[in-house]
Parts: C-alpha cells; sequence; structure tokens
DNA sequence: TTCTAATTCAACCATACGGTTGAGATAAAA
DNA sequence: TTTTATCTCAACCGTATGGTTGAATTAGAA
C-alpha cells in the first residue's frame, strides 16, 4: 500500500493525462535518456519537450541528472505504486463476471438507501 | 490485458487528475447517486459538480440514469482497468528491491547504447 | 394551474496548459 | 577565443479548465 496524498495524485494523473508525456516514460523505461533524445520523437520545439519533462519531473516520475550541458533523465517509477494503487481500489468492480452482479446489486441498494445522507 | 487507446487513456487520466473526481467516484463505489447528492459534500455550485460529473461521463466513468428530474449516476469502472494495466507495466521498475539494482543497470545500459536511434 | 425541486445551459471570468519564438546560460569543440 | 551544441527562460498566443451566476427546462407536489 502506498497511499500517495492527493496532491501528488493530482501531479500523476495529470502527468499521465497526455500522450506525449506517457510514450516519453515507455522511453524512458529503457534507460536514462537526454532532453534532447527525449524530444527527438516528437513534432514540436525542444522548449515544449522541455515543459513536458517539467510536468513528470512535478509529478516526481522523472529524476534529472546534469552532467556538463546534457541532461540525463531517469524514470523514477515510485510514485507510480500510488496511482496504481488507487485505481486497484476499483478491481473488484470491473473483474470477473461477478461485477455485473455486484453493479446491479448496488443499483438495487441505492433505491433502497436513496438520500439516507451517508458520507 | 485492456489496452485503452490513447484518447480513452487522456480522458480517463484526466479525470483521475482531480481530487474532487476522485471522491465523486469514491462515493459512487457504494452505489448510484444524483447529482444533487454527489454535489453535497464539496463546497462549490452545482453547476460546477456538474461539470465534473460530466467530465467523469467523457471518461466513460459514470453512466447516468434519468428518471424524471432527477438524475442518477453509477460507476463504470471498466475504463479503469486499462489506466491499470498501463500503469502495471511500471511495475516492474517499483517492486522489491531488484528496482534498485534495475535502475543501476539501466543507467549502465544507456552509457553504451546512448544514440542508438530505438524508438 | 401554480409552486417548487433537480438539473442543465449559457455567458462570463481567471488561471492553467500546450504550443511557439527568440534570447540567454553554459559547456564542449575548433 | 570563437563557434557550436544542449537546454532553460521569458514572453506571447489560443484554447481548455474550473469556477461563478442567472436563466431555461422539466417534472413532481400543492
Amino acid at each position: 500500500m502506498v497511499e500517495l496524498e492527493a496532491p501528488q495524485l493530482d501531479a500523476v494523473f495529470h502527468a499521465l493525462g497526455d500522450a506525449t508525456r506517457r510514450r516519453m516514460l515507455r522511453r524512458l523505461a529503457e534507460g536514462e535518456r537526454t532532453v534532447g533524445e527525449l524530444a527527438e520523437p516528437f513534432d514540436m520545439s525542444l522548449a515544449a519537450a522541455s515543459k513536458h519533462i517539467k510536468a513528470l519531473e512535478r509529478a516526481g516520475l522523472v529524476r534529472r541528472r546534469i552532467a556538463g550541458r546534457t541532461h540525463y533523465c531517469a524514470l523514477e517509477a515510485r510514485p507510480l505504486a500510488g496511482a496504481h494503487d488507487w485505481i486497484g481500489f476499483y478491481e473488484q468492480f470491473w473483474t470477473s463476471r461477478l461485477d455485473i452482479l455486484e453493479g446491479l446489486l448496488r443499483r438495487e441498494d441505492s433505491q433502497k438507501t436513496k438520500g439516507d445522507g451517508d458520507e
């Protein structure tokens, strides 16, 4: 169990909400890459790619090592564990054919308990 | 394996990137809720909460059943499976103490294969 | 029919996002 | 030293986001 704080979850999920950044992470899974290498596959300016990388850093998903004029980026996967756990809670609602029954039961239930003021 | 399309992943992760919407999903895990019930815990207008719910619908995470003037929202967890899988790929990078070794190996590796033009 | 309740819609606002360009900063190469 | 390469920074732009308010829509309740 990792239980990230809400603001960190915000940053992680926000970072993942962009295909460019997701592709960058996939690339980093193969190993360290420079900013230039990370930017190369994309049809955008270096500055734009640099901003994406900063979003990943803000989320704690990338750590940067500066060597001279070159910045090496490495995957930092740990915060993903928290996001994974958060989503994992819902696995019960999509796994197996029980989910159909579950769904039906929850629907019934909400009819009976509608407006019971629970939090 | 679920493999959501990029645009759906965008929408799902974007939807999850907001604490208000995450809390709404947690609430919906207990059962169906009306728009009003979903909005109630939050210090914002109904209209604002309504927009959040629409973001969840766009991501396919909520389905709505209209009965008279009341809109009932229900959790639709399936798209979360795709997001869960996507993140799950990185589990190898955070699980167990192997991750430290892995990280070291990948760093070495990237020194040797730097600029090999892989995609 | 008239009142009230549950929601959305439309217009608006401030701020964030994702992109651009051009100008630094810094370090390696000539 | 001068040139070139790697990146960030700053300013700007259009569009999206997250919020507001007030009016419109629709349907139970009196």
